[in-house]
DNA sequence: TTGAAAGCGGTACCAG
DNA sequence: CTGGTACCGCTTTCAA
């Protein structure tokens, strides 16, 4: 790689010092320091000449700020999280800020690497979305002790900046739902990389299935892996036992589609012999068949949110944590029906 | 955010210079430099007692490499890119880089801001998959000229290396296949965000149209944008038309899915009135109903293809234009089947 | 209105 | 074996 053009070679192109060319790239002409419009001519032309780029690093190195947020997310392929991404990185390219995208493959080990590097880069702030929030804290004690601003998405860790969202609400909701429905024996596909994502989503499922008096037993629940794969084999698995459940509330989308299509290939009718729900409500769910009944977040919110907390942080690091709460909203579409007739 | 230890301050604790701190970091003990066991012992736990990091940016600056390879992504609601991103996030792992990925949302302005931030961070490489190729001429021969290594994605761009894939005879395929299944009426759901992406195909699509002596016209070809919606709503025009076409080919697989919405929601069925056929093979392309028969290309290994040619330029900047091409395959599933009989 | 110079945190050469 | 030190490219006082 050739050696680019440095502010010297501006400067000593156009005849001034580094200082005036600084001065001119960072548009202080009108304020602080007054410039001749003619020195700034020509030292505009130089720079266009030359091709000047100033040198992002060493202008970081200078000012102790890197103008870039970290986003740690545990699995690019869930749409879901892209839609998270896609908020964070709005609202960062909003404040001129770079948004520094980085995926741990729910692989833990990845997980440390990736919080080490974004850590040594000097990030001004860090958006995390943990797998395993359990092996974290840390690294996350060193973060906040470094006072690098941390906002944990989806999750609650005391003493850190937080953004939750409704799934808690969203699937008594969907369970509430599912019973008025006349369901009976509802299933859970609990696709996750750790016990303890989506975890809030089991415990509501246990409790109101016990609150309701439903058939209990761990059997319902069918633990899987995060790939429609795992999700389709899972719900395979569920819809063998007997007596079969006649609804099943999937923890995403993504596994969602999956079950139907394992529904499908038993001979079972969505929703007629069987109602499906689940969680997120991505992009496709309305238009895959049947449409998802399904509890949606507004996940591209819950990104920007996340940003807009690490910059009230950089603001004022001594704020008290904060908190933003996501609501979410059952969507019923076509997946879910009255429970078949008992055989 | 508090100031981080520094090398000075690991060196000052433990009685040494910063020289031997940077070679117990860099582990040049065992080579070149020779360091005593107990001064090693000194340093370490210095080192482990302040929480001290290396300063990434510093370490750029007097090395003049990040270590950080660019990737620049037209549209993360897509899943087919994100099988790309994977690919390459894996590979430039395994070598030790970090991926800086960079969504520009399809957006012309976003990606020339992109490609100038990138270039300022002096990032090691770039893969670039441009929505607007003809508008980045200049931006791309600025970067090649500062001998940053640059691969193109999808895409052929005279004298820069390439990834190419095989949606060309992919297409070819496509439609010999719903030829032979007797459809003659054979719409084009063509969504892109610029007439230069994917045209490949509607050429290709706009050949056998004419070879083969099908009913032509830009009837049958729909142009549209790239979200789902969009999709569906070309679907629901091109249905309209009268003779309505027997077949679609559909841009990619998330449109695709769109479609089959729209036709069954027009009383067509999928695939005895309507077949489907498009392109990526998505995740969930075998999952939704029916599995879409769709063209498949390893995305992934056009992300890692890309950027081992960032690594064999980097290595060797003086290798003439390299050019990798990834095959594709047609993966025929439920969504396609015979003509209906006509009416 | 412009320029000289002191760092920001590391690395690596050269001397001891 | 270890330390002193000259940069890497840029910002920003302070003087001229």
């Amino acid at each position: 790689m050739r050696k680019q053009p440095t502010q010297e070679d501006v400067a000593r192109l156009a005849g001034v010092s580094r200082a005036t060319v600084s001065y001119i790239v960072n548009g202080l002409t009108d304020g602080r320091v007054a410039i001749t419009e003619e020195t700034q001519q020509r030292v505009l032309d130089a720079i266009e000449k030359l091709g000047y780029e100033p040198h992002a690093m060493a202008r970081s190195l200078r000012l102790g700020t890197t103008h870039t947020i970290g986003l740690l997310l545990p699995d690019m392929r869930n749409p879901h999280y892209w839609q998270i991404a896609c908020g964070a990185e709005q609202q960062a390219q909003d404040a001129g800020y770079d948004l520094l995208l980085v995926n741990t493959s729910l692989d833990p080990d990845k997980e440390i690497h990736a919080v080490n590097a974004l850590s040594r880069r000097r990030i001004d702030g860090l958006v995390l979305l943990l797998t395993f929030p359990e092996r974290h804290t840390q690294e996350i004690e060193r973060l906040a002790d470094k006072r690098v601003p941390v906002v944990a998405l989806g999750g609650r860790i005391p003493g850190v900046d937080c953004v939750d969202n409704g799934y808690r609400d969203g699937a008594v909701h969907v369970m509430e739902y599912l019973i008025q429905l006349g369901h009976r024996r509802i299933g859970l596909i609990h696709g996750v990389a750790s016990e303890m994502l989506g975890q809030e989503r089991r415990l509501i499922y246990r409790r109101v299935v016990q609150t309701a008096g439903l058939p209990v037993g761990a059997d319902y629940i069918e633990p899987c892996g995060t790939t429609p794969e795992a999700g389709y084999l899972a719900a395979q698995r569920l819809l063998s036992r007997s007596p079969r459940p006649t609804a099943l509330m999937v923890i995403n989308d993504l596994l969602a589609i999956a079950a139907v299509r394992a529904a499908a290939e038993m001979g079972l009718r969505v929703p007629e012999d069987l109602s499906i729900a689940s969680f997120d409500d991505i992009e496709l769910a309305s238009y895959v068949t049947p449409p998802l009944t399904t509890v949606r977040v507004n996940a591209e919110e819950m990104g920007r949110a996340a940003v807009r907390l690490v910059f009230a942080r950089l603001q004022d690091p001594a704020l008290p944590p904060q908190q933003i709460y996501i609501p979410s909203e059952l969507i019923v579409r076509a997946s879910t029906g009255p429970a078949p007739v008992q055989t």
